[in-house]
RNA sequence: GGGCACGUAGCUCAGUUGGGAGAGCGCCGCGUUCGCAAUGCGGAGGUCGUGGGUUCAACUCCCAUCGUGUCCA
């Protein structure tokens, strides 16, 4: 780990005059690292000069240099700077390490290390490898011995250089392309009656048991369950499927190994009761070995060798028209297991045999034996699926009236396989290799000017061993090129990294692709969204909605990118910490609680720790980590209680027997009378049932009630509940909240005065606060639209709470809007509001009123079959009549149960007066309407009164009083945000002018001090070649004390200053004296020790105090005694000086 | 709603038993140079987010608050 401060040499960057033009250097970058050290850094100079840099040494500034006690002509020679953390961190790398990363040369602490400073510039190389790790043959820890003088300056080494970037190597003539191996497979499907269909998006919208599009198959599911029908019974595609997270999850494998994919395409063929195996097997053959030309010997099929045990049949029909078709022999065909050669969709359903076909890769076509061996050298390139049953619940299968095909190829591994066998390197031809890969890897090394591909693999058995950084490096290739194809994909398919679900997934991926490229390739600025048009590029002609809008996924993974970057390198901080604890004191084993506050407070997924774990030979606790984890949701959980009303279960369930409470006259009525139809009792937070029809509630009890009918508004769609009052000939019940337990309307709070009891016929009325809850909901949905208007579609609704004094808002924004934004947001409400319009509010059939064009509903929300729908503007009827139309985006159309005024000119004034973020990616703004809007806008006019006032003011005290005390109250005051602006730079512009006088002040006071000290100096005592300084100071700030005791010491040489200070008492503080005192470096080495001294006499003024010895302070409750205790302190320097 | 992290010079950040606010880059001036780059010397720039408290003494410890990030609900 970095050590938190050591001495660093920093590397200064020279152009390189001595590169030949000719170089690609020269050009390319003029950054060519050199070095220059002293001779008596040359350890490090020689560790350096392996690898032919130099440095040139910064150090202590020569102005602090006496205070430091360094000799002025030394200074220069020490540096001191901590570990670095930013960009400059980045940009001393460049200057290190031929294909370096990061890391600054550094040497640890104290001049013994400096011999090592080799070793750590190597380490630093590659903070994220041990140290151990990072060592290597010949490294500089075996240095030679070293020369007296600095080696001669070396600019350049041929070695360092990178070759200039290649250009991607032609695909030789005979080479397919991918882009043709798809045409070809589309083009045989397409003669032989196939539609070609697009393939469905990634994101499957409307199958929520579904994380991403995982097979082609998926958007047939229906044909195959037989709920759907197409016009066609014959299809074929290429679809891009996702596998990551759920339950095909290829995530940790990808990268390691050339054929695992979080994103690949799936080339499918399908007959919907069509054709069956006959043909899909004799088209897969010819295909394969005819139009592409593959070596049938080199093929092997497999077929379902049958299950008795479930009852399930031997597919010889399968094996029988291999033999006959392809006229392969028995030895390359395959019994396989239920496992490999059965498909079912589900627990129960359409299934069926499958057959797959197999490549044998070996270089002497001895394969055989390894098909269905998890050999990389056999693989599996085609599964022809043959649905022919159903799956019963009772597990029996039964025959299916209509049979179909379902038939998947791995798009990129059948491109290995011909372009490997194109380029006469069949089965030494990864997926990677192919130009479905090698133009994303060419993009990503422009923009990295990483080392190019290499092609090498990590260790498969030694998953947790630190790998040599080619490895790591390709590994980073591989990972990242995956990625951003799958980022790219769900992205254009609208899918944003987000906290949850799918997003959640992608926010994954996206974090590991942007931190192996930070790592391993030194990208430290967002990446991916520069690589994401050469994927739109690549595969916009097969997949033409990656075209639609790619500025907005470049500007999707570059905010996100941004996001994560910002704690990427905090994160890396601790992990590294962590990473150190672990081997030193955990066997290897990352402490739970480590990963936990790396996911906690950095965002670092857990599976990404465990990779970097892994890839410093560490295990993480992963027990301990879920315990944390748990334990912090139930602390979440525990502290959301109190806001919830505490009804339990079987209470929840009484309170519905009671009946559906009908609740419709909330709209319209404040009063009603209704029957008491149920009882309860408050007991603690909870309410409890009171049981029998003879059940009462006592005056002064808490409880609550349920009515046959009511006005009051129960908590929904985030609008407070009412309150008010609910009254019986003899009782009155105070109604503090109203709660809606399923159809049932709860009132809670206490009985006043009576009694109550099931059955009594009461009168309600809500209190008139619900006036201005109604006009802070209204407001609520002009907010809602407006934000859409000025910020975007992107703009969701995240959350809302709306009660009678405010209108709070959470909605979805990638950042904190502009103020201008805001203010533009906040005068549209303001126009909406004083155009007039009626609200209307009608139900409507759910499907009808989803068509109506700007229409927001919260999403992911259920609602009923029969919607509310709320207009601001146009009637329900009208939206209804003609939804496409596009005026209505000008308006506010809502799904919502809540209450609204009539008008919006009820609202009155409406201001925004707080913007915060919430969560990530998550704003929250809260308005205020009418009569609070207008207190906001009052109390912005008194301070912006007070501020003015404070401008003319003249004395200094009360200006620095005033200006804290307007600051706080600033902080605190609720105003609307647009004037909160024009407050705070009133505020600075008078912060400046203090800060004028202030300095002002100082230089006085500097005077003051300056000429009292000449005074002192005048006066005092010499003592041999020493000066005793002794005097009384003016009452001046410590910090001029303190400069006055230095300018003492620069005049005087040798000395020991001692002042003493009377402080007159304060409006708040009683007086008291301060000492301080200075002393030479020669005469602390004889034992004058300014710390020592002020103890020693500060008891004499009731105080205490202490201190280094060239410089120290107390302070004392007695200033009346200061002379007595400076003329102790002047005997004590005596006293020491005469020994 | 509940946690956690961060807030220090224009920028990026150091600053541990509490004892004179720092570095790099950038900026300004002077020197070296035909000039540029580079380099040497010097300089300006800080209410240590804000407000309270503890202390002889607070960037440092405590409390509150604001801002940013992040996780959970």
């Amino acid at each position: 780990m970095l050590p938190n401060r050591c001495h660093i040499l920093t590397g200064r960057i020279y152009p390189n005059l001595h590169t030949p033009k000719s170089s690609p250097h020269h050009r390319s970058t003029h950054r060519i690292p050199t070095t220059r050290l002293s001779a008596h850094h040359s350890p490090c100079a020689a560790a350096l000069e392996r690898y032919n840099l130099s440095a040139c040494l910064r150090g202590v500034p020569r102005k602090h240099a006496t205070r430091r006690g360094v000799p002025r002509k030394h200074a220069t020679r020490r540096a001191t700077i901590s570990a670095p953390k930013g960009p400059r961190h980045a940009a001393i790398a460049v200057s290190v390490k031929p294909n370096s990363r990061s890391a600054p040369l550094s040497a640890p602490k104290g001049p013994r290390h400096v011999a090592t400073g080799g070793v750590a510039a190597q380490r630093r190389r590659n903070p994220w490898k041990s140290s151990q790790q990072n060592k290597r043959p010949g490294g500089a820890q075996d240095a030679p011995p070293l020369p007296l003088h600095p080696p001669p300056f070396r600019y350049y080494n041929p070695r360092l250089c990178r070759k200039p970037a290649q250009e991607s190597t032609p695909m030789p003539p005979n080479v397919r392309s991918a882009a043709q191996i798809r045409r070809e497979f589309l083009d045989y499907f397409r003669d032989r009656g196939h539609a070609i269909v697009p393939a469905s998006p990634v994101i499957p919208h409307d199958d929520p048991t579904l994380l991403f599009t995982n097979a082609g198959m998926n958007q047939f599911k229906d044909v195959f369950l037989g709920s759907g029908t197409r016009g066609y019974a014959r299809a074929a595609d290429s679809q891009p499927c996702i596998r990551a997270g759920g339950k095909h999850n290829d995530l940790d494998d990808v990268g390691m190994d050339t054929y695992h994919h979080t994103c690949f395409e799936m080339l499918g063929n399908w007959s919907f009761g069509d054709y069956f195996k006959a043909e899909a097997i004799e088209w897969a053959w010819e295909l394969l070995t005819r139009v592409w030309g593959l070596d049938p010997q080199r093929l092997h099929a497999t077929y379902f060798e049958g299950d008795p045990a479930q009852g399930v049949p031997a597919d010889t029909e399968a094996r029988d028209l291999w033999k006959k078709i392809a006229g392969l022999p028995d030895a390359r065909i395959h019994p396989g297991n239920r496992k490999d050669n059965f498909w079912e969709m589900g627990e129960t359903g359409p299934c069926g045999p499958c057959s797959e076909i197999h490549i044998d890769l070996t270089p002497d076509v001895s394969g055989g034996k390894l098909v269905n061996a998890g050999d990389a050298r056999v693989m599996e390139i085609w599964n022809l699926v043959f649905i022919q049953f159903n799956r019963n619940p009772d597990q029996s299968l039964t025959p299916l009236p209509a049979r179909h095909v379902d038939t998947g190829m791995g798009f990129e591994r059948i491109c290995s396989v011909v372009q490997g066998m194109d380029h006469g390197r069949l089965g030494r031809f990864s997926n990677y290799d192919t130009d479905v890969f090698s133009p994303l890897f060419n993009a990503l090394r422009d923009i990295s000017k990483a080392p190019a591909y290499a092609g090498t693999l990590p260790d498969p058995a030694g998953r947790s061993r630190a790998e040599s950084p080619q490895v790591m490096i390709d590994v980073a290739y591989r990972v990242i090129a995956d990625h951003i194809r799958t980022l790219t994909f769900a992205i254009a398919d609208g899918c944003l990294p987000d906290k949850e679900g799918r997003g959640y997934v992608l926010r994954r991926i996206l974090r590991r692709a942007v931190r192996y490229g930070y790592q391993y390739l030194g990208l430290k600025q967002p990446f991916l969204h520069r690589l994401a048009p050469t994927v739109a590029d690549l595969l916009g002609d097969a997949f033409p909605r990656l075209r639609e809008n790619p500025q907005r996924v470049s500007e999707a993974l570059r905010e996100e990118e941004a996001s994560f970057g910002r704690t990427l390198e905090r994160g890396l901080a601790l992990f590294e910490e962590a990473a150190d604890t672990a081997r030193r004191e955990h066997h290897g084993e990352l402490r739970g609680a480590d990963a936990f506050r790396l996911h906690d407070t950095f965002g670092f997924p857990i599976d990404l720790t465990q990779i970097m774990a892994a890839e410093h030979g560490l295990r993480v606790d992963i027990g301990e980590y879920e315990r944390l984890m748990e334990q912090a949701r139930e602390r979440a959980r525990g502290g959301g209680r109190s806001a919830t009303a505490a009804i339990d279960a079987p209470t929840a369930a009484r309170i519905t027997a009671f009946g559906a409470t009908d609740d419709h006259w909330k709209f319209e009525q404040e009063a009603l009378t209704a029957r008491i139809v149920g009882l309860l009792r408050a007991d603690g937070d909870a309410l409890r049932p009171l049981d029998g029809p003879a059940s009462s509630l006592s005056s002064g009890q808490s409880g609550a009630i349920v009515l046959d009918r009511t006005c009051f508004y129960g908590e929904q769609g985030g609008q407070v509940g009412d309150s008010g009052v609910i009254r019986s000939a003899t009782a009155e019940f105070r109604v503090e909240r109203t709660l809606r337990v399923s159809d049932s309307i709860v009132h809670a709070g206490t009985l006043g005065s009576g009694a109550l009891r099931t059955g009594d016929s009461v009168e309600l009325s809500v209190s008139p606060e619900r006036a201005r809850t109604r006009s802070n909901h209204t407001a609520t949905h002009l907010l809602n639209w407006a934000l859409r208007e000025v910020l975007g579609e992107h703009v969701q609704q995240k959350g809302s709470l709306v009660d009678a004094q405010r209108t709070r808002f959470d909605f979805s924004n990638p950042r904190a809007p502009e103020p201008a934004e805001l203010e533009r947001v906040e005068r549209l409400c303001n126009e909406q509001a004083q155009r007039g319009l009626v609200v209307h509010a009608a139900e409507a059939p759910q499907a009808d009123a989803l068509k109506i064009n700007g229409l927001r509903a919260v999403f992911g929300e259920k609602y009923p079959d029969r919607v509310r729908v709320v207009s601001i503007g146009p009637s329900v009827a009208d939206l209804l009549a003609d939804p496409a139309k596009s005026d209505w985006r000008g308006y506010s159309v809502e799904f919502c149960g809540g209450t609204h005024v009539r008008n919006t000119r009820e609202i009155g004034r409406f201001a925004l007066v707080s913007e915060e973020a919430v969560a990530k990616g998550v704003r929250r703004v809260v308005g205020l309407t009418g009569p609070d809007a207008d207190r906001a806008d009052a109390q912005a006019d008194a301070l912006l009164a007070q501020a003015d006032a404070l401008a003319r003011e003249k004395a200094p005290e009360a200006l620095s009083a005033g200006l804290s005390a307007l600051n706080a109250e600033l902080a605190g005051a609720m105003i609307p945000l647009v004037r909160r602006a024009a407050l705070r730079s009133a505020l600075e512009s008078l912060q400046a002018r203090q800060k004028e006088q202030s300095r002002a002040n100082a230089a006085d006071s500097l005077a003051i001090a300056v000429q009292r000290v000449d005074e002192l100096i005048a006066a005092a005592e010499r003592f041999g070649d020493s000066s005793i300084v002794v005097g009384e100071m003016p009452d001046l700030p410590a910090e001029q004390l303190k400069h006055a005791a230095d300018l003492v010491r620069s005049r005087c040489g040798s000395c020991a200053v001692l002042f003493g200070v009377r402080v007159p008492a304060g409006e708040k503080s009683p007086p008291k004296a301060i000492v301080l005192a200075a002393v030479s470096d020669d005469l602390i080495r004889r034992g004058v020790k300014a710390g020592d001294l002020v103890k020693a006499i500060a008891p004499l003024v009731d105080g205490g105090g202490g201190g280094p010895p060239t410089l120290a302070q107390a302070g004392g409750k007695s200033p009346e005694k200061l002379d007595l205790a400076l003329r102790a302190g002047r005997d004590w320097i005596h006293e020491r000086l005469a020994k």
